[in-house]
DNA sequence: GATACATGGTTGCGAACGCAACTAATTTGG
DNA sequence: CCAAATTAGTTGCGTTCGCAACCATGTATC
């Protein structure tokens, strides 16, 4: 038997979703793809390093340079130097993303409703905890090599 | 209460899993990203044009164009114009590409499994039901400009 | 404490993609 | 039947991203 095409499903939906989120990001200066996961993280872990952060957010360590680079020129993180290892940055929000993070959560919390705006109460649960399920099947040793 | 976050755990599976499939198309010449959702609407339904092929993938048109063009140069597909309507190329699939479908079938079995690799058979199908109303949710006019 | 190795971060390069502006063929309205 | 509007496709431009090569700091081995 054939496996449902997941993949491409998720990948469609995927797709199209993102453009509707870029869009309501970008009046405050927060790119499309990843930047706002990268500020997420940051604004829930203060204090994490790149390498850190890399991990935490599933991609590339130059994307995460890159990433930084942007929300630092956007006024949204502040970098220092980690005295304890002085090639690497500890990551910081500024005031000006603390008093921002209501609104991105308000942001993000309307794309999700928005995506699953189809969907009943419990079929958002059953599906969040499918997606969460395979999250953490996908984030393994043989997946991730160290 | 907050709305879980699907979308994250969506972008997330989707980036993680992209890169693998990235890297068992590569060896055949297609490319990362869409390349090969064309090529299987292509096997599926010789004869459409561009346009018709944009709204079936879900891409941008420029995205076809390029796309196209590559999947052209790797011997895949052949566009001849349309003689009702002279704009539009009627798009097939070369003998190479027919040939093809299996390994790429197989290809995307694999990657479809390797997703779901941790999921319960029920759970597999309850997932995709509800990625696919999710998806039929999405594909609306009010998302859908016509 | 000099040499090798590991690790955090950056940069160069190329691929993929969307948007907007464009060309060329077709349809519509007067 | 001609001008305006529509439609199929292309191109220019900017953004995002991964990979590989690289630099600088830190750690380990002798």
């Amino acid at each position: 038997m054939r496996p449902y095409s997941v993949g491409k499903l998720m990948s469609f939906i995927n797709r199209i979703a993102q453009r509707e989120l870029a869009e309501r990001l970008k009046p405050h200066g927060i790119g499309s793809g990843g930047q706002h996961s990268y500020l997420k993280a940051i604004l829930a872990t203060p204090g994490m390093n790149q390498d850190k952060l890399t991990s935490v957010v599933k991609f590339d360590k130059a994307t995460t340079t890159r990433c930084i680079r942007q929300l630092e020129e956007a006024g949204y993180v502040k970098r220092t130097v980690d005295e304890q290892d002085r090639r690497s940055y500890r990551l910081y929000p500024t005031e000006i993303a603390i008093a921002f993070e209501p609104k991105l959560q308000a942001i993000l919390d309307d794309y999700n409703r928005l995506l699953t705006a189809h969907l009943t109460v419990e079929e958002i649960d059953a599906l969040h905890a499918l997606l969460q399920k395979m999250y953490d099947g996908l984030d393994e040793p043989s997946l991730n090599p160290t």
